[in-house]
RNA sequence: CGAGAUGUAGCGCAGCCCGGUUAGCGCAUCACGUUAGGGACGUGGAGGCCGGAGGUUCGAAUCCUCUCAUCUCGACCA
């Protein structure tokens, strides 16, 4: 039954959209170009939230929340920022409405309430936050600051996709200020690993750490850093960016501090950021045809018990050894789902949780009461084994920990195969065309070739990856030296 | 904004080309019964102004015009 999700499916579009839908995760909504985020994947987000929370309290940040509207010449303040996101903002004109005289029992905009000046919904949060700084800081006492918010954000964007792109996202962006270069380059580079870490660790998804190029990069950025995934169907998606944002709002905003010596000095900033976008790379890096999987470190249910009965006796005599196994483990920190409806049978709710991508399942029906054992079924391989009604609840740790275990290194050598290096422009567009992925190719470090290649291959530079080896070789497009080879995708 | 497609029950669709009683099917839903170790089965029920407006016709889900909405592919996308 499983298997009707790529069968009717036309493409992996298709395959990706079916599973949102089939794990309950997400639906378009009335709005357009936003998404109604269902219980069940807003607790993947909340999952998500909790772990990245901890590792930037670990690393010293503090929660904040700034406004959701920017007044338009704070928001124009930073020219390249302002520049890079005119074309998707939405704004606020009006802050009113009055009947229509002319439409019984309908509104209208009040032209009267027209605002003096329009408040853009953020898009990002750079304008407001900074201007915001400029009152916080003055001294080298004050710095440096680390602020996270967690938040919406609105980008009027053309076309929309579920989780990858939607008008209105939740994300977090942290923002600091550092009274040296060193020591936010320091904090951007730092962040970049708390994100990597975060998918390899937590979403057992491999990424590529890596630095954007200037045709890339984030508008009022010196430098954007990259993590950088590897989707099934060859595309890459850009999971999570940090910038160095150098003096660039400090300039913009003025925002200035008196150093030890006494003397005024710009403040040096950085932003980062991650978002729901996160729940898409999710499903498109693990998931099969029989509906999602979740690393266990993020799935919202760790083990659902299903019971197996006829009679209300019967289904007495199996909660109370489930509720044994669900207590022992929900001591231990593990979410366990007894899902004891009557309402259903069992091979329902197998096809269910396996849809909604739960690691691991415990059925329990009256012929394990009579041998004592219970079935436990893992959700990333399939497989089924006995084991012992007693024992079964100390068992499950190790196996949530194999499970993810195998997911990464499952993602990990398919990623790997993924990697391709070319030294030939028909190479790299026959490879784009044939098996995708990512490329490794020279290039020549301008953006006039950049472009061209993304012109006729609708392949992007993805970043220049942290580790590239230094390696002479000839830019596949243009035939001019180059130093080391990045990376190419087509992407999300 | 360009190119293509689709709007028929909560969801997924057939019917349209070639107009003709009461618009059909699957899933879901409700009732009752039998079932329960991989998405149960039977019987019965409820649910539609066929996206909207106009036109042609004795007669329109079906043909024509306009319009709105959605999806896919482009353009766009820190």
């Amino acid at each position: 039954m499983g298997k009707d999700i790529t069968s009717r499916a036309e493409d992996y579009s298709q395959w990706y959209l079916d599973i949102v839908k089939k794990a309950d995760l997400a639906e378009n909504s009335d709005v357009r170009g936003c998404m109604v985020i269902k219980p069940y994947g807003y607790s993947i987000w909340e999952k998500m939230q909790q772990v990245l929370d901890k590792m930037f309290k670990d690393t010293g940040h503090v929660n904040a929340y700034f406004p959701l509207f920017v007044p338009k010449s704070m928001f124009e303040a930073e020219e390249k920022n302002a520049e890079g996101f005119a074309k998707e903002c939405a704004i606020v004109t009006h802050y009113r409405l009055k009947n229509d005289p002319d439409r019984k029992g309908k509104l209208m905009v009040d032209p009267a309430a027209k605002l003096e000046e329009e408040l853009v919904v953020r898009p990002t949060s750079e304008a407001i936050i900074w201007s915001t700084y400029k009152r916080w800081i003055q001294s080298y006492r004050d710095l440096p600051l680390l602020i996270n918010q967690w938040a919406n954000v609105v980008r009027w964007e053309m076309r929309t996709r579920l989780f990858l792109r939607t008008a209105e996202f939740l994300w977090q962006e942290g923002h600091t200020a550092h009274a040296t270069k060193q020591e936010a380059i320091r904090e951007t580079e730092q962040m970049l690993g708390v994100y990597a870490e975060f998918a390899e660790t937590f979403m057992a998804m491999p990424v590529i750490k890596g630095i954007k190029s200037e045709g890339e990069r984030f508008p009022g950025a010196v430098d954007t850093y990259c993590i950088e995934a590897m989707m099934q169907d060859g595309k890459a998606l850009q999971a999570g960016t940090s910038h160095f944002l150098g003096q660039n709002f400090a300039n913009a905003f003025d925002v200035q501090f008196t150093n030890k010596e006494g003397k005024l000095e710009k403040v040096w900033g950085t932003s980062w950021g991650v978002s729901t976008r996160l729940i898409g790379a999710l499903i498109m890096a693990h998931s099969d045809d029989d509906g999602l999987v979740l690393p266990p470190k993020l799935a919202p249910i760790h083990v659902v018990i299903v019971p197996i009965f006829k009679t209300e006796t019967e289904l007495a005599n199996i909660s109370e050894h489930a509720e044994r196994i669900a207590t022992t483990l929900r001591k231990h920190g593990y979410t366990v789902k007894f899902d004891n409806r009557d309402t259903h049978k069992p091979g329902f709710k197998f096809a269910e949780y396996e849809l909604k991508g739960v690691p691991v399942r415990i059925a329990i029906g009256p012929r394990d009461l009579e041998n004592g054992t219970v079935e436990v079924a893992r959700r990333d391989t399939k497989e089924k084994q006995l084991m012992s009604l007693n024992t079964v609840a100390a068992a499950i740790p190790a196996l949530l920990d194999n499970i993810q275990e195998n997911i990464h290194q499952k993602a990990l050598k398919f990623r790997e195969s993924m990697m391709t290096a070319v030294d030939s422009y028909e190479e790299f567009k026959s490879l784009l065309d044939g098996k995708g992925g990512f490329v490794l190719a020279h290039w020549d470090g301008t953006a006039e070739t950049e472009a061209a290649i993304k012109d006729e291959t609708k392949a992007t530079i993805r970043c220049i990856p942290l580790n590239a080896k230094e390696e002479p070789g000839l830019c596949i497009y243009s035939g001019k030296p180059s130093t080391k080879r990045v990376l190419f995708a087509r992407a999300y």
